[in-house]
RNA sequence: GGAGGUGUGGCCGAGUGGACAAUGGCAGCAGACUGUAAAUCUGCCGGCGUAAGCCUACGAUGGUUCGAAUCCAUCCGCCUCCA
């Protein structure tokens, strides 16, 4: 969308507050939960507050669907669905697969793609983008518009962005998303910790490397002329500055060479102030551990260091002392621990 | 309208009166190795408790029993087949 906006096109972001309330079936096999108005309002305004790290908010017209889908009523429902057939409702592969396996099927799923569909027919589209899962329901839209003697919409998919486990698509519900508000350093430490197969991926649908550039970079890693990793850190370092700046970029790179290329510790540490206590209940209350039981298991098991010396024993106790206790729990959670 | 099936921890899925906080797998966490990658190995993986133990949890409620995820009753959800 940024491309065509710099090309000088008209960028309409719109918000699928009405299609929300369906719960669009798409990917899942199974029936969507159907979200309320407000819960899909409240959404919609992180997305608005989102998608301008990225648009040029000038040169954007944000609309909602339920502008006209909302007014459509009954009848209105009825007669656009009039203008579809189950077969060729079925032609889209997840209904296929579903009705063949004998597993269900919400009438609101087959009205999902209309109502969307019908989105292009309001809006008038010249073209319009998604996901390709979204694919069906963009080619609904074309023909919707045919059927009214509309110039049907150019449909543009991009392939699905790849969560940071290396499996499932990137989805904030599943927790393996980079969010558009996480801080430099999470969009930096996560970028690193995904899978190298799927770097290319992302540099593919993230960056404006081309395709050409990101063979050869494929071919000289292979050859092992250029380390992975080396690679990886210019992703993560231009995700990081696509959202936070080249300032804050260099300071989570600088931090993540720190901590884990040195084992040493970040910048900034969060501090806490405690009264002395075991030290299993210190790192639950301190919010390092989830329960006190998490907390014991971390030390028994050798995960947690004080000062940097590694402790074993649930059950210190750290006297009061005016310089704070640096408390290290894993690879990445760190502590300033202040004993009162 | 009729017949049958099913509901277990984040997910999948065993368990069919006590040894069940519940086999196993996935996911997750930690340790070793390393490039916070992958692969591999090891440990952990409900809460409270330094322990004994207690509490919560097998769709819901009630019951039988010394004892129930397991048996009974009612209800709720989901699925299939026939009409």
């Amino acid at each position: 969308m940024r491309q065509f906006q710099q090309l000088g096109h008209r960028v309409i972001f719109l918000i699928g507050d009405f299609t929300g309330m369906i719960g669009d079936p798409t990917g899942k096999k199974t029936t969507r939960p159907q979200l309320t108005h407000e819960q899909v309002l409240a959404n919609a305004a992180t997305y608005q507050r989102q998608v301008f790290k990225v648009l040029d908010s000038e040169k954007t017209v944000v609309d909602f669907n339920d502008r006209w889908l909302g007014k459509l009523g009954a009848d209105g429902i009825v007669r656009l669905a009039g203008s579809y057939t189950l077969a060729r409702m079925m032609e889209r592969d997840d209904f296929r697969k579903r009705y063949k396996n004998n597993e269900p099927i919400a009438l609101h799923e087959l009205l999902y793609p209309l109502v969307q569909g019908y989105d292009s027919v309001a809006l008038e589209a010249d073209v319009e983008l998604g996901g390709h899962d979204q694919i069906f329901n963009l080619l609904v839209g074309r023909n919707l518009m045919r059927d009214r003697g509309m110039e049907p919409q150019v449909v543009l998919t991009v392939p699905l962005l790849v969560g940071t486990d290396g499996s499932e698509k990137m989805s904030k519900s599943l927790g393996n998303a980079i969010a558009f508000e996480d801080p430099p350093r999470e969009i930096y430490g996560k970028t690193m910790s995904v899978p190298d197969e799927l770097m290319w991926d992302w540099y593919l649908l993230l960056t404006d490397l081309s395709e050409d550039e990101l063979a050869t970079n494929k071919n000289r890693c292979e050859a092992g002329e250029l380390h992975p990793k080396r690679l990886k850190q210019a992703l993560a370092h231009q995700l990081t500055a696509n959202l936070h700046g080249e300032e804050a970029a260099n300071q989570a790179q600088h931090e993540f060479e720190a901590v884990f290329a040195q084992r040493g510790v970040p910048d900034e540490i969060p501090e806490v102030e405690l009264t002395s206590a075991p030290l299993a209940k210190l790192l639950a209350t301190a919010d390092l551990a989830k329960s006190n039981g998490e907390a014991r298991r971390l030390i028994q098991q050798g995960a947690v260091s004080i000062d940097g010396e590694k402790t074993r024993e649930p059950f210190l106790e750290l006297p009061p002392r005016e310089e704070p206790y640096l408390l290290k729990v894993g690879k990445r959670r760190f502590a300033q621990l202040k004993i009162r």
